[in-house]
DNA sequence: CGTATTATTGCAACATAATTGCATTAATAA
DNA sequence: TTATTAATGCAATTATGTTGCAATAATACG
């Protein structure tokens, strides 16, 4: 399924690389308002994530918020980091810091979703 | 707000002791099937969560789950560890290790939630 | 026990986040 | 320029959880 350029993904990206930070859905059809529909952000964002430009995290908010990779090429994608939502600004980063775990014997590691929520500093 | 003790506050809370695991809403739910409405039983589990009895989870499947407060007591909880989903069987337990996160200068840090999702020994 | 008080329940409606179906539009290749 | 089909808009649907309100029933108290 190639992929097609259009007007909405353009806008999304940029708003993405404009952030430095991981944006929710809602955050991002209120920057596009007018410019294409709810629906079409969701689109964008899920094919991101599909083509491995993006990465999707469920915040403890219950909302999904999504993340350009910058440290992740075509086949390894290192998504084990940490990740930060300021409860004044609202602001979600992904932390430098790895998630390191050690499961009991015998149980195998797929993904890892680690959140601190809390004030950054300029909260 | 005295408690009144009844049916389907004995119920959730037998489900949860012979659980031995978190558990969600709807996990619940299909096991008092007919017994209760879907409402009592969030109403139920939102009340221990509100006493002390439970605590409650956001994982990272975007679902609550609630587990028993087991090393909890009234004054200090203590809910910094790992949680592992199974993939497989559903299971949600809470793991023995602590999440240990340093956030950058400047930062505070006022809640954690750490998810592992993959497969368990059984799966 | 009998009665009053009010916590708890059931049911319908609502809220919010995200997905799906389908006809239409438009990006790309030939 | 035209054909192909990815992408879009809009409405409907799913999923999870909450709220309003009248009816029910657990507890306290004489
Ligand atoms: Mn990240
Ligand atoms: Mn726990
Ligand atoms: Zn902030
Ligand atoms: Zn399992």
């Amino acid at each position: 399924m190639k992929r097609r350029n259009t007007p909405a993904k353009t806008a999304v990206l940029n708003i993405l690389q404009q952030a430095q930070s991981a944006l929710s859905q809602d955050s991002i059809e209120a920057e596009v308002k007018g410019e294409m529909d709810r629906v079409t952000v969701y689109r964008v964002l899920n094919r991101f994530c599909e083509d491995g430009i993006t990465h999707r995290i469920l915040a403890d908010d219950g909302k999904y918020y999504f993340a350009l990779c910058l440290n992740c090429n075509e086949e390894n994608h290192d998504h084990d980091h940490f990740h930060f939502r300021c409860l004044g600004c609202q602001k979600v980063e992904c932390l430098k810091q790895q998630v390191q775990v050690i499961l009991p014997q015998g149980y195998r590691q797929n993904a890892i979703s680690s959140w601190v929520t809390g004030y950054c500093k300029n909260c």
